[in-house]
DNA sequence: CCATTTATGTGATGATCGATACATAATACA
DNA sequence: TGTATTATGTATCGATCATCACATAAATGG
């Protein structure tokens, strides 16, 4: 099972991270080659030898970005106790995640949604489809919270989820203008004040 | 006063119209002197000699979005009896322009965050100062509706205002994913259910 | 050792980028 | 009419884009 060839020169990983960066901070298009292979460290050739191509490295990067950076955004969804302190800890988390030091401001996937162009139609509906998802994990933890009789089961939970992630997308802007972390922290509490009002019980439509 | 030599073959205004449309829809550094030229109607030498260079293209047609798309959106910051209302109305108008058909989704302006990769300081900065703009609008609005008694003056109005742009923000980046205008004014109503308990008066910090 | 395999660095590919040189066309002024 | 002035179309500029050919280097299997 061991390597036949000439050893890899350079950590796939860290230069993968590095990309990430890249095209985390400029988007697809903007991110030249000459920017990524200067940041990974390495020559166009071992680029194309380790990751095929410009844009399988962008998909590549989004996924690495889904596996690490996203985890402490979604965590609360799934782990807060009722649905309104999942929602409170997505967007509290998202003002701490969006203003790391040392790191692109705001959410890779989210900005892709301006910022990907020039990307071919399956890596576009991949991108889509993350962004999507976000709604629909809120959805379901709404979902969950009717089962429990924590929330009344007459809302309009695609409305509701969509707000507070338009909010968390907007949040990624205002992170991109230089919004500090408690800044998006008033904004997420500015959210949270619609609470109560968005999950009383409501009249049949 | 007349003109002097050849006179100008195409009108310079639609032109300017067209060239805005495509800035807007792919941002600065991929709208390309080509797809611009194209969508014009005229050669580069033309462009040029009217318009200077492709950042000042670009500088002129976010003025002219200002000039032209953005007043549906501020008017009620303005017009509006009462601050909810104008609130209400920036966003139901947000909602609105943001789905015009034929138009490209979103705020160019807002999306400019995003998508102006590669263009230079001082046309940042004008795009920067454009989107605080909004901010400081929102605030001059409820500062009057302090002063007129319709709320109280112990509000906390940079982090009010900048959570209502948040929203419209964030409502950019929904239109660019293709939501239609209810599912926007869906989310315009869920911001404005957090107007009662962001406007309560507040101890003092 | 030699043969095979994979990676690297150098350097170049055609395409496209933003921006122009230049000759010509079309107007105003004298 | 001629001269000055501005705009247009063609054709191209050097630079940069993403990508790759190729010779060499460094590993393994025999």
């Amino acid at each position: 099972m061991a390597e036949r060839g000439r050893p890899r020169s350079f950590d796939r990983q860290a230069a993968l991270e590095r990309a990430m960066d890249v095209f985390w901070e400029r988007g697809y298009q903007a991110a030249s080659m000459s920017d990524l292979t200067e940041a990974m460290g390495i020559n166009s050739p071992s680029l194309y030898a380790a990751f095929g191509s410009k844009e399988e490295l962008y998909r590549e990067a989004i996924h690495h970005f889904a596996a690490t950076e996203s985890d402490d955004i979604l965590a609360p969804l799934q782990n807060a106790p009722t649905a309104r302190a999942a929602l409170e800890g997505y967007l509290m988390a998202s003002a701490k995640t969006f203003t790391r030091p040392g790191r692109p401001p705001g959410c890779m996937v989210v900005l892709s949604a301006v910022n990907a162009v020039g990307v071919g139609d399956e890596t576009s509906r991949i991108l889509r489809e993350m962004r999507a998802g976000s709604v629909s994990m809120i959805e379901e933890r709404l979902r969950r919270a009717i089962a429990e009789n924590e929330l009344p089961g007459s809302l309009d939970l695609p409305g509701i989820a969509s707000y507070y992630v338009t909010v968390q997308q907007g949040m990624s802007i205002q992170a991109r203008d230089g919004a500090s972390r408690p800044m998006l922290e008033t904004i997420a509490q500015g959210a949270m004040a619609a609470w109560d009002c968005l999950t009383r019980p409501r009249a049949a439509a």
